[in-house]
DNA sequence: ACAAATTTGTTCGTATGTATG
DNA sequence: ACATACATACGAACAAATTTG
């Protein structure tokens, strides 16, 4: 294991190279020669600095470092993992959660959080292009990918539309499923915008990081067939975990 | 200062026009006049309330509007400040810095600040499709929107290619100027890879942006129209300040 | 690592004027 | 004339986030 092959506890000291980024060297090492998997937890800080012979916070700038480049992830109480590898996100018109992760040989899951009844009001009854005060039902769902949170989305549905979304959604968290069930076969994705963003402490506990490393922020407006949208979501991606990609042909 | 012009404390009381509202059109008006330019801090609350001889609550009152209204934008613990307008940023194929910004009636600029000779590797390399060790310019280029720092890119770009890439880019900032020059009239980008990330010190100060706040990060390959790779540029984004649109047809 | 100061956010309560039926 | 609802305005206290030392 890792104590074994790393205890040569003796790094090379005042020799131009900083102790923390050797530690960090050994250990990114170590994870991409397989040796850590995906998800394992490292040794604890105190292990380590007792390994190395260092002070615990060289450790963690070492750590630091690792969890910059997303190499590891490191929580409060937990201990520190090694990353899971990134979700590519296509941003296509063809953008479908489920199938996106399939396509990576990835377990795709959601979970439906919240559900509310609003009116349609500003900028949402304008994408969706209905008038203000129709009935709209929100729906809070996360997106997982092997049992890890990696989006959190605000799905507006127009409910003059899809009337049975509430319980279909209840029953099914799959948002193209309960399309599905009010008849509508095929849609697809018009418009993405893309912007950057702290997360809110709730935030950053569902998607299960620090309160310190940024969401990616997409609105994106769903179209049907004849062009009219049907949906306008807008959700926050897990940025350390996620990648959108973006191909023009 | 706002306090000298707007300190005027006494607001018409119990004439019709609530003094919320008198407030937001105030602050509205030293807005838009240009006396408060984008980014700028406005007055505390506490500062606010104590010039217009008005409770907090109102003051908040005041700003909930012009926050509703996209014009400030607060920020708890730190303040309210006025809006920059959000520079979008289409991602077609035919991305061009300087085009998109003039279609938006705003003026690009540019600045190279670093140009340095490197030995093409890794994830570089194999993007550009070329054996590693190949000379590479990598330039460091600040894109500027009416002024303000927007993006940070860093240009990876073939020497044996574009030889006269650095003498070029040294006279006109523009890397579509620098293809030309080089008889490639047209390209296209072929591949954006979006995540975010939170900005280093020195990003932080040429974006000219909070270290608290985070970039869209980006990975863009541009090819010919042979579809052979010329240019990858890793692009940092300030994200209080732009929006990647994607737009799918 | 910790504490202090600053600033916005939230939640009580109170009071007043206006429109409605 | 009265009751009710609603928006406006003020006051106090506390919570939460950020910055600074």
């Amino acid at each position: 294991m890792l104590e074994t092959s790393m205890t040569p506890a003796t790094l090379p000291r005042g020799e131009g190279v900083a102790l923390w980024r050797q530690i960090a060297a050994r250990l990114e090492a170590h994870i991409t020669a397989g040796e850590l998997v995906a998800g394992a937890r490292l040794p604890t800080e105190a292990a380590l600095s007792g390994a190395f012979g260092v002070n615990r916070h060289t450790i963690r700038r070492a750590m630091e470092e690792l969890a910059g480049r997303g190499l590891v992830r490191v929580e409060q109480g937990r201990g520190a993992f090694v990353a899971e590898d990134v979700v590519e996100y296509p941003l296509g018109s063809r953008t479908r959660f489920t199938e996106n992760i399939r396509a990576q040989a990835r377990e795709p899951s959601g979970r439906i959080l919240r559900m509310r009844e609003v009116e349609a009001e500003g900028r949402i009854a304008e994408l969706l292009r209905i008038r203000r005060g129709r009935p709209l039902l929100v729906a809070l769902r996360l997106g997982m990918v092997n049992r890890r949170p990696v989006v959190l989305g605000h799905h507006h549905l127009p409910l003059h539309r899809f009337p049975r979304a509430r319980a279909l959604l209840q029953a099914n968290p799959s948002i193209t499923a309960m399309f599905a069930e009010h008849g509508l076969q095929d849609y697809s994705r018009r418009i993405t915008r893309i912007t950057a963003a702290m997360p809110t402490a709730e935030e950053a506990g569902l998607l299960e990081q620090g309160r310190s490393r940024p969401v990616l922020l997409t609105e994106a407006v769903n179209i049907d067939a004849d062009g009219a949208p049907i949906e306008v979501s807008i959700a926050r991606y897990a940025a350390a975990r996620t990648q959108l990609v973006v191909e023009t042909p």
